[in-house]
DNA sequence: GACCAGGGCGGCC
DNA sequence: GGCCGCCATGGT
């Protein structure tokens, strides 16, 4: 896939390795909008919109540098797709079904708190927690809001998160505040991906399928493989009918498919999603 | 009105 | 170490 960075735009040439829709609405991240053939997305405090041309697309932003690097522009998924296929070939119709899909590189204090709403929850209700966490504590853009900063953020009280829908994960949001060193992507570095997740774990609320998705979509650890109860179906479905807990069925799936691990995770979960 | 959702924690054994 | 009940809440 070919791409052009321009002041206020990327032009995206070519519609088989990007597609706003399956990048957006497979799970990974929670602040986007769909209206009149136009996608809008945030992260952090930055929103590009994405309009179909006839030649790709045209991503209109004013953080066209910080968006290539979000939307992980240079990597080449014409290679990744037909490893996986060569592998994997039962892959080749959910890769078809998710065409142009990519793994974010996401901000990763919002992929942190974003994910520790998303336990026992749906992607609706984590999507509307979400949006009235960027209401309730982030800056007003004029057109939107942002994501709350730390600081922002931990100004919050339980009660807050409470009002915002949280629920019972209300008291994990409101311990993030006693993790602060686990909370910059600088702390993790050159970390290996074992010692990465030991230290994610340490935070009250993350559990081992979250930290994968933290580790996926936060850090790009492209080997990790969440397992979530879709998955877990996945897994019976396509894999094996030998019973496994959750974390022994992402070691396996992890084990098995290696650094293209979060890449067929996310065609498989969405090729599920989208049929239920 | 029960059941479900991108699960994790704490208590028990 | 593994198992199990519980945890809020909005949608179906």
């Amino acid at each position: 896939m070919d791409y052009r960075v321009k002041k206020n735009e990327i032009l995206i040439i070519g519609k088989t390795d990007f597609n706003p829709k399956h990048i957006l609405e497979c799970g990974q991240i929670f602040r986007y909008y769909y209206k009149d053939g136009v996608y809008t997305v945030y992260s952090k405090d930055k929103r590009a919109q994405i309009y179909e041309t006839s030649v790709g697309y045209t991503i209109k932003t004013n953080a066209p540098h910080y968006f290539e690097e979000f939307f992980n522009l240079k990597t080449d998924y014409g290679k990744i797709k037909n490893e996986i296929i060569t592998k994997f070939p039962f892959m080749e119709s959910p890769i078809k079904n998710a065409e142009g899909l990519r793994i974010l590189n996401g901000d990763f204090f919002e992929i942190v708190v974003s994910f520790m709403i998303s336990q026992n929850n749906n992607i609706k209700r984590i999507k509307l927690i979400i949006e009235r966490l960027c209401e309730k504590a982030g800056k007003d853009m004029g057109e939107y809001y942002a994501f709350p900063t730390m600081e922002e953020f931990f100004k919050l009280t339980e009660e807050d998160f409470i009002s915002l829908g949280a629920g019972y994960r209300a008291k994990y949001l409101i311990n993030l505040k006693n993790s602060k060193n686990l909370l910059s992507k600088a702390f993790y570095g050159a970390m290996r991906d074992d010692a990465a997740r030991e230290n994610l774990l340490k935070i009250n609320g993350v559990g081992p399928k979250v930290a994968d998705c933290i580790l996926l979509f936060g850090l790009n650890y492209y080997n990790a493989f969440p397992v979530d109860v879709w998955i877990e179906r996945v897994y019976y479905e396509y894999f094996s009918c030998e019973k496994k807990t959750r974390p022994e069925i992402s070691k396996y799936l992890s084990k098995t498919c290696g650094d293209l691990s979060g890449f067929v995770q996310q065609y498989l979960f969405y090729s599920k999603i989208v049929k239920n």
